[in-house]
DNA sequence: ACTTAAATAGGAAACATTACAAATAAGCGT
DNA sequence: ACGCTTATTTGTAATGTTTCCTATTTAAGT
């Protein structure tokens, strides 16, 4: 199996650009942000926010759920993660490429699928598993929204 | 906007195979499922749970969430609707032809996106509105699992 | 260092969904 | 058609995730 871990380097020099992008907007640096983005970026496993709030309390022992959930939502409309909402709980990703995921219906475990291996996999194979449904989702703001 | 309705003989043929379905599994053919199934299979809105109990109620008004829910469920296994995970709730749609969904992110509205406009659409924006994040998901049973 | 507005911690609340035990009814054989 | 068996439903309670609220803390500019 691929190894899930993230070079140091590229994960200080994405810290770096989060830093800008808070200031950029006026919002403040925290120790809790900083932790939280990491948690995220570093890995690949797409944490849901309770793994994320496990996580971070090792080095931070006193942060709340709440501030795990809001920093979360605020990184997202950041455009530093997406969002994978899973049959039972939201899970995060921090890999902004564009890919697709392969979510296991026994184990929700969360796969990821680049785009070579979804144009030249078999019809309803990959090598995650077997794929039983497939669930395109475009996200943004309608047309009724927008008037 | 094009209409929402779906036949009347579509909705019975489907009603027919449903029942054929259900019947060829053991499960009993219940007031109850005909009616949470019609609900689902009429409406191109992707109904929530709660919006199949309400249409439900209608007709009878002592059938439990619990059934709805657990319904939906046993539909989803019979291959007879998908779910279409938003980000607050889960809503359900019958339609079974591949497709993708926009999902609004003011009003979580559902909007059914199929394939010629997928292909031929600018590379941000459908008929529905503004692309703003794709969420390709498969689901299936990963490998792990399979063992 | 001081000020101030933003962010956090901790606990309570809201929300969707599932589990449970008692009551009901579908489908079978007679 | 009638009753029997057991899957299914009902109504309510419980669960688990996510959000809300208020006092306290803290980042960042003066």
């Amino acid at each position: 199996m691929r190894t899930m871990e993230i070079s140091t380097e590229e994960i200080t020099r994405r810290l770096a650009a989060f830093e800008d992008k808070c200031r950029r907007r006026g919002l403040r640096v925290t120790n809790q942000r900083r932790e939280i983005f990491k948690a995220v970026a570093s890995s690949r496993r797409h944490p849901s926010a309770e793994a994320v709030f496990l996580e971070v309390r090792q080095k931070m022992p006193r942060v709340s759920l709440d501030t795990v959930y809001r920093t979360l939502s605020s990184l997202e409309k950041m455009d530093l993660l997406i969002r994978v909402g899973t049959p039972e709980k939201e899970r995060f990703d921090g890999d902004l490429r564009p890919h697709a995921h392969f979510i296991c219906s026994e184990c929700s475990e969360v796969y990821d699928i680049f785009p070579p291996e979804i144009l030249c996999g078999q019809p309803s194979t990959v090598t995650c598993g077997e794929i039983k449904h497939v669930n395109i989702q475009f996200k943004g703001i309608c047309k009724r929204c927008q008037s």
